[in-house]
DNA sequence: ATACGACGGTTTTTT
DNA sequence: ACCGTCGTAT
């Protein structure tokens, strides 16, 4: 036991902190508004039991992300060296852990494969294709809807036919069909040995409901603590009941009015009935924000009170003064890019680093013209969310190289990887396939698809074979490999003349590649790099880039679901107009507007000290098009004139509207063109 | 028969 | 960046 003088990550505390942290029996619902010290309270529980002496390889720390794992473990070590060994992680991380360490007993190969998304994507296209959708003349579904479609269902733990009324009312023709191709989907993944995503979810809970394995993996844990519980769904809800059915303490941090998961079936509905799945739940509310000045908050406080249903709630600054958030009307989206970069880079010649200072938005492609701004203008900026690595078609290529390397029956990295080779493409790459897995009479008995190679090239045009041996040698010689590094090396140095050839920046994309070779030597286990890599995707080019990208000052841009937790002194929020706050596509149901508010509400709450919201009074309604149509939007309806009252409102000279004096309230006209159509 | 480049229309958010 | 389609080259 460590005197209380000895505990300093308690005396920062404020007494509600200090309760949640304390806390001894029982579950533990902590509602921590934003700012309110939610991962301090966390990392100073974790600290505080192992101080009392629970071991910490018998605590588990579930957040949403692998950042946030890492950085909460990393301050709880500060505090108590001895909580080196908490085990932290996503769901999807630690259900990565637990299959395979029971991978036998689920009738999986010891190497299974982790499928992307994209990968989930193109299974489902492939079989979409074999089932002659892609032929026939009703549109089906494509691989992405298929995609959302399956996982919706899966982690909602709700049927198809349900799933599919209430999100997916326009695919209603072909549910039998979309039934069947999921049925065919489970199938065709057990003969590809991989997972996806949703799989590793769905093999815990098989796990956990196992009569023997189920009690003693949850007896391995004496505290599970779960982060960010507002953005839980159905499925991780079955897995945390299932831990704490056996001994487990549950503790869950989370704030309802800042669920913005949805759309992967997650639902604040979960953390206001947790105490309902967990008798005897203490729960403790965090309203003191250290995070905001007050006018922020104001703003903030505002637009949650929009709420149709919350909890009430409202977030008490704790930081003196500050200034009223900024609302700022630009011309368009050039103008906001320019006004954008004008107003950091004045903040930075007032002392403000690059790095205190964030763009978010709602949609990636939201910063195109800033980041060409910012660009032209030698602004170092970093960029979080939207296209990632993996998605990259290089990366991919690389990715299914390494994949086959572990597993030879991969069929997907097979077709994608043979038609690198030019002079390949669908058709013969899946003939040569169909060689390679053998139509079970041949080659059934032979475990190692490349032992089939030399039957299979011939199914290759002549030309194509000799470039195809070279990327078959590399494989086996990847394979007598055993080191990740050398074995990514190899790989790689075979890869980089088609990516050369295929691509015009291919020296660019090489040096991507490269990154991915640096992250492998790092790597422990070559049959799990992939894996992992799927599991905790660098999100940003800079994740993967080396440490002198560390000493520099850059500007952030991120979309808001990626900037979730983390806080700026200067937050500038793109594109405030409706149909992108809300997004159209939110449009259908009132729950989905909600969500977009709280979207919004994330994204202002990340701010310290500094907030500007823009609004662009003329947009394009086709970005990448160079046609000139346009329309003229209308403010988010989330900017009542309650929210406006508590910012600042500027309006942009070159602002179409602002030369006739700004907007006049009480008038009432009508245009409409409406009699030309009786 | 197959591969591949060009073109026009679309693209939310992510473990 | 992707998808589907179409025309041309092998």
């Amino acid at each position: 036991m460590v005197e209380s003088g000895e505990r300093p990550w308690l005396e920062q505390l404020n007494p509600e902190q200090r309760e949640a942290a304390t806390h001894a029996g029982g579950p533990l619902l902590i509602l921590a508004g934003a700012g309110t010290g939610k991962t301090t309270t966390l990392c100073a529980r974790v600290a505080h039991l192992v101080s009392e002496g629970v071991p910490s390889e018998r605590i588990l720390l579930v957040t949403f992300t692998r950042r946030a794992a890492r950085e909460m473990l990393q301050r709880s070590r500060a505090h108590v060296p001895a909580s080196a060994r908490v085990l932290g992680g996503t769901f999807h991380s630690v259900a990565h852990r637990l299959v395979r360490r029971h991978a036998a007993a689920l009738g999986l190969p010891g190497g299974f494969g982790v499928l992307d998304a994209g990968d989930a994507a193109d299974v489902l296209d492939l079989l979409r294709e074999e089932a002659g959708h892609a032929k026939s003349r009703t549109r089906f579904p494509k691989k992405g809807t298929l995609l959302d479609i399956y996982s919706r269902t899966v982690n909602a733990q709700q049927p198809l036919s349900g799933v599919i009324a209430e999100h997916f009312p326009w695919c209603e023709d072909h549910r039998d069909p979309i039934s069947a191709l999921f049925k065919a989907y489970t199938a065709r993944k057990r003969e590809l040995g991989v997972l996806d995503l949703d799989d590793l979810l769905l093999f815990w809970r098989a796990l956990a409901r196992d009569d023997v394995i189920g009690p003693r993996m949850a007896s391995a844990f004496d505290h599970v603590l779960v982060d960010e519980y507002q953005d839980v769904n159905g499925l991780q809800v079955d897995l945390v009941r299932g831990l704490a059915a056996y001994g487990p303490e549950i503790t869950a941090v989370g704030d309802d009015f800042q669920a913005i998961y949805g759309f992967r079936s997650a639902s604040a509905t979960h953390i206001l009935d947790f105490p309902e799945h967990f008798p005897g739940t203490r729960v403790v509310t965090l309203e003191r924000n250290y995070r905001s000045t007050q006018p922020v908050l104001d703003a903030a406080n505002v637009l949650a009170a929009q709420a149709v249903r919350a909890f009430p709630k409202r977030l008490a600054a704790q930081r003196e003064g500050g200034a009223r958030p900024g609302v700022v009307f630009v011309r368009d989206e050039g103008a906001q890019a320019e006004e954008v970069c004008n107003r950091v880079l004045e903040a930075r010649e007032q002392g403000m680093d690059l790095r205190a200072q964030a763009v978010l938005m709602r949609t990636s492609h939201d910063s195109d013209l800033l980041e060409l701004e910012l660009t032209r203008r030698r602004v170092p900026f970093v960029k979080y969310g939207g296209l990632r690595y993996l998605e990259a078609a290089h990366v991919k290529d690389f990715i299914a190289l390494l994949r086959l390397a572990d597993n030879g029956a991969d069929a997907i990295a097979w077709f994608r990887v043979l038609q690198l080779v030019e002079g390949v493409g669908p058709v013969s790459a899946r003939r040569a396939i169909a060689a390679m897995t053998g139509d079970v009479d041949a080659e059934a008995a032979a475990p190692d698809r490349l032992a089939a190679w030399p039957v299979a090239r011939e199914s290759l045009p002549a030309n194509a074979r000799e470039a195809a041996d070279a990327l078959i040698n590399a494989l086996i010689a990847a394979r007598a490999e055993r080191r990740p590094g050398p074995r990514a090396e190899g790989l790689r140095d075979a890869l980089a003349p088609l990516v050369k050839l295929r691509y015009p920046d291919g020296a660019i994309r090489l040096m991507d590649l490269d990154q991915l070779v640096a992250a492998a030597h790092q790597a422990r286990d070559a049959r799990h790099f992939v894996a992992e890599l799927v599991l905790d995707p660098p999100s940003s080019s800079a994740d993967l880039a080396q440490p002198p990208h560390l000493d520099e000052d850059y500007l952030t841009l991120s979309t808001i679901h990626s900037a979730k937790g983390l806080e700026w002194d200067s937050v500038h929020v793109l594109a405030v107009y409706d149909g992108n706050f809300p997004a159209c596509m939110a449009a259908g149901t009132s729950e989905s507007i909600e969500e977009e508010r709280r979207l919004l509400y994330v994204g202002m709450t990340r701010a310290r000290r500094a907030l500007t919201l823009y609004v662009p009074v003329r947009y394009f309604h086709r970005p990448r098009g160079n046609d000139d149509a346009h329309g003229y939007g209308k403010p988010s309806r989330f900017l009542t004139d309650e929210v406006l009252a508590t910012c600042a409102v500027t309006r942009m000279p070159d602002d179409p509207l602002s030369p006739y004096g700004g907007p006049i309230s009480g008038r009432k006209i009508d245009v409409s063109p409406d009699s030309l159509f009786d």
